[in-house]
DNA sequence: TGTATATTATTGACCAATCGGTCATTAAAT
DNA sequence: ATTTAATGACCGATTGGTCAATAATATACA
């Protein structure tokens, strides 16, 4: 029945891939796997939900995608809202996770460790398909704001509890000035979230915006004058440019 | 024909607001405004747009929400996706340009024009229903490049340029130190940006996230920072806190 | 091992509702 | 009486969702 308990934390499960031009991917005729079937769907869905926003996806494309017939879809998702939910709900917490993981316990100095988890975030979370959750869910937060509320408890508040640790880490050392850390939290993050979502409305690889943003060198930037702004020391690096 | 030729520069030619919910706002009966009607619709339909996205909004509740009838819309318009560029196209240039024309020819420090840039910009752009446009053509850019073009052409372009002149007035003015001019445009703004979606989606009174950012706050802690990093001098002001 | 049977994952065909868009008709203004 | 802004009624296409039929696997049995 409510097949969306079958998902968990299963995110890279399979991930065949299916090109979505030619059909279907896995097998010629019916295949039996009812274990793949759910983490397919929602991969197809994910990529199909992305790209078209929950009203304008269409549950039989995802199901070309994954490679079943949009029946197979209401086999396991009771309705296209439940699907649009498992989808979220699936692919926010594991990046998170493993974003947060990477980052305890760091033995250099806090500047460095900002920098890093700065840079692990783009590389864990940013650059990933939850990224297009991100931009996906700005659109829908009002018309599901169940899924907002998800979002704002299983992302939002972890991320910033945790940068938040990181730069009261350094005020705590003396390494930065006392600043509001709600605001600076915000302030540190909000330019790669906007990146993260920018790239997702623009494309990645051939962005109508100009000459493609490098993220890497965008992050060092931002980082680099922020630290430079929160630092209690004068300068300590020389400026970074291209 | 052609109605979207209609639509100039009018964004806030009539302003009757109907309250969505009563229906019919202007007159009882069928009334003759010709000249009034694009405008009504327009605003009619940038709410629902920004509301739903481009394949959620419904005409025909665009058309209750201006106050005349489905056939009516596509009298000015003949589709959906003309009535939606002409949205877009329409309440775009004016914010912006408002705002550019507020910021020129400061007497004062570069440091002060960068901050009142800011605020400028937010009251200007960032706080008004321009920003639930940015918010919209971040999920329908991929379904109309054209209108992604314009947006990247008449705003993003625009306010990166003025921005950079100022930040290169602070450099030559020996300010600021040479950064990376376009990277740091980007880091300055980006956090606005993304504050003014956030509200978009989140809602800007009754937010699901926590305690509503102050946005005035948010945007000095953020100068304050940026201003401190990019600065040529060491710290000049005390620690922004609440 | 080979065959019949039971189980169930999968689906083609179908349905009702919605929606973008059309047009002949209506009524307000001139 | 003429012009034209506005609309109710209608249409074809699409789509979310249903269901009985189907075929692939598992099981029982010889």
């Amino acid at each position: 029945m409510s097949a969306s308990t079958l998902l968990s934390t299963d995110t890279q499960t399979k991930n065949s891939s299916p090109s979505c031009g030619t059909g279907r991917a896995a097998a010629t005729g019916r295949s039996r796997r009812k274990e793949a079937r759910p983490s397919e769907i929602v991969d197809a869905a994910l990529a199909e939900f992305v790209e078209k926003g929950f009203a304008g996806a269409n549950v039989q494309t995802i199901a070309k995608r994954a490679g079943v017939s949009k029946a197979t879809v209401f086999v396991y998702f009771e309705t296209k809202q439940d699907l649009f939910k498992a989808v979220v709900r699936n692919s926010l917490s594991a990046p998170l996770d493993s974003w947060r993981n990477l980052t305890k316990d760091h033995p250099g100095s806090t500047r460095e460790l900002v920098v890093l988890s700065l840079h692990q975030w783009w590389t864990d979370v940013g650059s990933t398909p939850a990224a297009g959750i991100s931009k996906l869910l700005m659109q829908e937060a009002a018309n599901f704001p169940e899924l907002a509320a998800f979002y704002q408890a299983e992302v939002v508040e972890p991320g910033m509890a945790h940068m938040q640790t990181i730069l009261q880490h350094g005020v705590d050392r003396g390494e930065f000035r006392a600043v509001d850390l709600n605001l600076t939290c915000m302030n540190m993050f909000s330019p790669l979230l906007f990146l993260a979502m920018w790239r997702q409305a623009m494309g990645e690889t051939n962005p109508i915006c100009g000459p493609a943003i490098d993220p890497r060198a965008f992050i060092d930037n931002h980082a680099s004058l922020m630290l430079d702004g929160i630092a209690n020391a004068p300068k300590p690096h020389s400026p970074t440019s291209t």
